[in-house]
RNA sequence: GCGGAUGGCCGGAUGGCCGCGGGCGGCAACGCUCGAGGAAAGUCCGGACUCCACAAGGCAACGGUGCCGGGUAACGCCCGGCCGGGGCAACCCGAGGGAAAGCGCCACAGAGAACAGACCGCUCCGCAUGCCGGAGCAAGGGUGAAACGGUGGGGCAAGGGCCCACCGCGGAGCUGGCAACAGUUCCGGCACGGCAAGCCCCACCGGGAGCAAUGCCAAAUAGGGACCUCACAUGGGCGGCCUUGGCCCGAGGUCCGGGUCGGCAGCACGAGCGCGCGGGCAACCGUGCGCCCAGAGGCAUGGCCAUCGAAGGGGGCGACCCCGGAACAGAAUCCGGCUUACAGGCCAUCCGCGCGC
C-alpha cells in the first residue's frame, strides 16, 4: 500500500470552470471515422481522435470493447475503467470540436494503475493533436 | 468423535471523496431517493402479451409426451406413491404404455439366436467288434449380453412338464387401495427370448411468428389524391384523319392518406415479495397485515482511498505474527421451470460405526 498524501486526492486538479459538455458516441459511422484518423497507444488502451470539422465546440467520447477484451464482465468493466477516465481527462484535454474513441485491450485495461493510466491519455492526446497540426 | 445421506441458505463488510442511470421536488443552483443475479447465462420446455391465419367440430399428416394420484395459468416442471435395480442404512438411480397387430435387427463366439438345433456327449440294438451302422435323448460340458422355464423328487435303457411339489408365467375370482399396484385362493399347461432411444400401434397434447412483436404522434425532401384560384397564351400528347369542342402535361394555396429520420407507448403493481394464521404428509392453496423492489436504448449500477476481512501460503512449542486478498459471473418485454458454471462457508434433519454415562 502506497500512502498517500490525503491532501492531494485525485479529482482535485481538475480545471473547475469547464463546463463537462461530453457527448457519447452513438452511430457507427462516427466510430469509423475515428478509427480512420489519428491513433495512439498505449498499455493500457487505444486512443482514437479526429476533427469533425462542423463548427460545433462540444467533445464527444465513444468506448470500444471488442469479444477480444473478454466474456461480458470483463468488457463492462473495461469500458467503465476507460469512461472514469474520459471523465476526469478529457474536459481539461480535449480539443473542442473534436471526436474521440477509446478502445480497450485484454487484461490491461483492468489492471493498469488508475493513476498511469490518467498519464498516458493525456500523453496520447498531445500525440494525436501533435500529428494533427502538422 | 469419525464417516456418510438429504434439504435449504449465504456467497465479501463498513465508511469517505468524485461520478453514472431512473424517479420525486425545485425557475434554477441543487436536494432526496432507488439502482444486477442465484444463476441476470444456455435459449431447452411451458405460459402471459401482440400481430397474422382459421374461427363449431371431424379426418389426415407432422411434432411432442408416456407407471399412478395430486399441484399448477401451463409444462417435458414439482410433490406424494407404485414397480424394478443399487446400498448394512439414511437414501439414491430408472424416457418406467404396447413385443400372445405387423415389419425389421440380434455383431463376435457358438451345434443352434426364433415357428429351433446337435459340436463334445449319454443310452439301447445290430453285427463284419470298428475312428462301424441304426434308433432314441437334450439332462451334463462348452459359447454368448441373451440358449426355448428354474430347484428338488419320482420315473426311465438313457432322458425329457413325461408326472408331482414349490417358484416363475398366464387366466379367473376375492380382499385392501381413488389408482398404479399389493396380498391371497382356484384353474391351466409349459404354450409366450431381447430391442419400441429402428419402424410401428395406442392414449393424450399441439395453428404460425415474435417486443427489432405491435400501436400512436410525426419534420425536411421527393412523390400520390381531392378541392379552389390563376394561366388557359405558345408548345406537346389523347380520341384513325381534318375543323370545332373536350381532357391531360403548368404555377400558387388549402386539406387528406401513406410514410423515412426522430419521439412516445408497449416497459415493470406483478400467476409480485415478506411476515403471521388456517388447510394439506407434501408440492401447494386460502386469508390478514405490511412493502414497492433496476428499467437503459452506445446500453447506468463506476473510479480512487481508508478500516476490517474468509480460503490459501510461510514462521513459531504456543498465544500469535507475516504474506495474501475473494468463486461463477453483468439485467434488456415479463413470468414458471429445466440445464450448465461456481472459491469458500453456514444451518437443519437423518443413517452407520466408535467412546462415555
Amino acid at each position: 500500500m502506497t500512502p498517500k498524501p490525503p491532501e492531494a486526492p485525485v479529482a482535485t486538479d481538475l480545471p473547475p470552470a469547464v463546463c463537462v459538455c461530453l457527448q457519447t458516441l452513438r452511430r457507427r459511422a462516427d466510430f469509423l471515422a475515428c478509427a480512420r484518423a489519428r491513433k495512439a497507444a498505449t498499455p493500457g488502451f487505444i486512443l482514437q481522435g479526429r476533427d469533425r470539422g462542423d463548427g460545433e465546440a462540444i467533445v464527444r467520447v465513444g468506448f470500444t470493447a471488442s469479444k477480444k477484451v473478454g466474456n461480458a464482465v470483463a468488457r463492462n468493466r473495461a469500458k467503465r475503467r476507460l469512461r472514469a477516465l474520459a471523465r476526469e481527462i478529457l474536459p481539461g484535454k480535449g480539443r473542442p470540436g473534436w471526436d474521440y474513441v477509446l478502445v480497450a485491450r485484454r487484461d490491461e485495461t483492468a489492471r493498469r494503475p488508475f493513476a498511469e493510466m490518467q498519464r498516458d491519455l493525456a500523453k496520447a492526446l498531445e500525440k494525436v493533436h501533435r500529428a494533427a497540426d502538422t
